[in-house]
DNA sequence: GGCCCGTTTTGCGCTATCGCAAACTACTGG
DNA sequence: CCAGTAGTTTGCGATAGCGCAAAACGGGCC
């Protein structure tokens, strides 16, 4: 079983009033596993047997209808749980699992769940935590489709993607993992072909630079603009 | 303080495996409000003060945008709690709760929150699942709106209000408190105009009775057709 | 019984966005 | 270095649904 320093995961949410010693503990039921960039971790509709940590890389989780159409429900960053199936009483994954790029999670058995909360009450907390968070992502995600149009949708996800994984640049930022024009349409409830033509319309402004997988967001401050625009009231 | 009745809420989710006693020792903490129709219960942003557990009447959930416009986050049924704003760790509610019905509610201060889940943990257990099961609808309701059209959208909407808070009728399901079109296109993401087109059209074909706040589904069984009706085919 | 007000219905033009199809890149693997 | 393939761009209709405006409706209140 692969040792893992906990000095590099105590800092983590997850981990928030736990002791030294106590983590120790918590990590001793991981096991690190290392998944290549373009593999999936689990699949939607199977029965959950893991709950993970994500330690370096990133991971999309994705929702399918029956019809074979997908969402993403969100990108997990480095430090981030996913699959929390269990914690939330469910017996199957409800979304798929992806590795976009080379990464590497620890991962606990469900098994080990009840036992860990039970000794550890602090990590059902800070689990509630997180969850109750994402609940109102979703909320605002919702309010969002609800209420803006595609291109103030496609920014702000552009800013939440750059806030949440960013790599700053001398002059911009970049969204550090391989992201499509088909994701992000999965992410704003639109068409690759959409999320295209406004990607486009925005590199000959000058607001982003983009390419195969790779967005630059060489101007945020005037997709922050855009994001925020309402189209009810200004001049075009 | 007002009495309750432990009988009558015992059966309830947020109550599984907790002990009859220890149901008496958490009820005598709260106490019981009557809210009348159309009164706010508390505001989206206002620091969140107490929880609760609906008793009768129904309550709606709604989030409104900077703009003004709103969409409505569900429709709390008699025996589920909302305003769990402390429970995710939340200092302001992030919706408004108004009832739309003659409602009666318990009602707990926050405070109460970490004693309770301390010495009753299954009541943590089962908000942790509540909470799941929502996030989980979430994103089902996102799913629909990035890939259904508006007809599927509040066919599907309908459909659930039907499920949640129906009364059986001789013929058909009447949603038991009153709803407007605005309501139902705050659902769905669409505008009264276009439910009030809808539901023109269903009238028309015998599927529902419909008129002021007042929807009865005639022909469930078809309704459910229309909502499962698949537009195109295409994968992504 | 009649008036007032909130809700619902409906007509009509408009446009944001989709859907399809085809051309165009830019990596990847050999 | 080249072919193959996955990802991207773009043109051109087609259309679902919006937005505005006005009329019809229904019910409660005095």
């Amino acid at each position: 079983m692969a040792k893992v320093d906990t000095s590099l995961v105590a800092h983590l949410p997850l981990f928030a009033g736990v002791k030294p010693e106590a983590l120790d503990e918590i990590l001793r039921e991981a096991r690190s596993v290392r998944y290549p960039k373009n593999t999936a971790i689990f699949e939607q509709g199977a029965d959950a047997q893991s709950f993970f940590l994500l330690l370096h890389g990133h991971v999309r989780a994705a929702k399918t209808t029956p019809a074979g159409e997908q969402i993403v429900v969100r990108y997990v960053a480095p430090g981030e749980t996913f699959g929390l199936a269990m914690a939330i009483g469910a017996a199957q994954y409800p979304a798929t699992a992806m590795a976009v790029d080379d990464s590497v999670a620890l991962i606990w058995p469900n098994s080990a769940w009840p036992r860990l909360t039970e000794r550890f009450p602090a990590l059902a907390a800070n689990t509630m935590q997180t969850v109750g968070k994402r609940l109102q992502e979703s909320h605002t995600r919702i309010l969002e489709m609800s209420t803006q149009q595609v291109e103030q949708r496609v920014a702000h996800a552009l800013l939440r993607l750059a806030s949440q994984s960013g790599k700053k640049l001398d002059h911009g930022i970049e969204i550090d993992f391989p992201i499509s024009r088909q994701d992000i349409a999965q992410m704003t409830g639109t068409t690759l072909h959409t999320v295209s033509r406004i990607l486009s319309g925005w590199e000959s402004q000058g607001l982003v630079e983009s390419g195969r997988q790779r967005i630059i967001l060489r101007d945020p401050h005037r997709i922050v603009v855009l994001a925020e625009r309402n189209p009810g009231s200004g001049a075009a």
